[in-house]
DNA sequence: CGGTTAATTAACGATGTGGTTCACAATAGC
DNA sequence: GCTATTGTGAACCACATCGTTAATTAACCG
């Protein structure tokens, strides 16, 4: 039952990451908070939208867990939290075997290696 | 100019992959094929959806490039393709060397390493 | 041929998303 | 204290998503 629980915030966490990172606004915040802290107006200002809807993005990610936010008078402080991107690219490695063979024998077929000497 | 449309491709090609994996029930289909091929009607069956809401699951997949679709006769086999994968996972690992850092840094603080000898 | 099976398509509804604008709260600074 | 700055919240719009059921297409089989 608690582990059950458990399971299932998991899955929700890995739903919001993924959904987190599906929108390519989003998905350059992240890449800005990689080279350090940044306020919600830094966050936006490279972006063609309004204050309001950059602060929806990170709430999102706030909401993925993908960042913490710490209030320092008026400015809202965003740094990037590392597990749930640690754990996103996890579950991805679990393919990882399957798609370099796949991948070499894509190679492969596009060109044969010599044969073995017999 | 070119430039720009295979940029803006590559970029809805991994909201597209970000998407798809966002959902439990396709993230669970792209496990099973991980497998092996599959039709959409076992990929439909462990998951209490009707059929029609499998096909458009596979759809999403499809469009993302997660999966490659071989009609035989009336059945449509699935195959898991490794290339986005591949590219959402390297998507990812830009962030690796920052979150060791971060996770380090976390667990020196948590449980902070013997001094070194002076 | 007729019936069954596999899958898609269409239409619908509830809900979520991403954007806007405007109003508001709270802090900073003169 | 007044004003500008920083950010959130609410209301709204257009559109996508995820599910349903029902109808339809296509292929297999007796």
């Amino acid at each position: 039952m608690i582990l059950s629980r458990t399971f299932n915030r998991v899955v929700e966490q890995l739903d919001a990451v993924f959904h987190a990172l599906s929108d390519p606004t989003r998905r350059a915040m992240v890449r800005t908070l990689a080279s350090g802290e940044q306020t919600v107006g830094e966050l936006a200002a490279p972006h063609p939208i309004s204050l309001a809807a950059a602060s929806k993005h990170v709430k999102v990610l706030e909401r993925a867990g993908l960042v913490h936010r710490t209030v320092h008078g008026r400015r809202h402080v965003c740094r990037l939290e590392p597990r749930p991107l640690a754990a996103a690219t996890d579950h991805l490695r679990f393919y990882e075997r399957f798609w370099n063979d796949r991948l070499d024998a894509l190679e492969a077929f596009v060109s044969p290696p010599p044969e073995e000497s017999p």
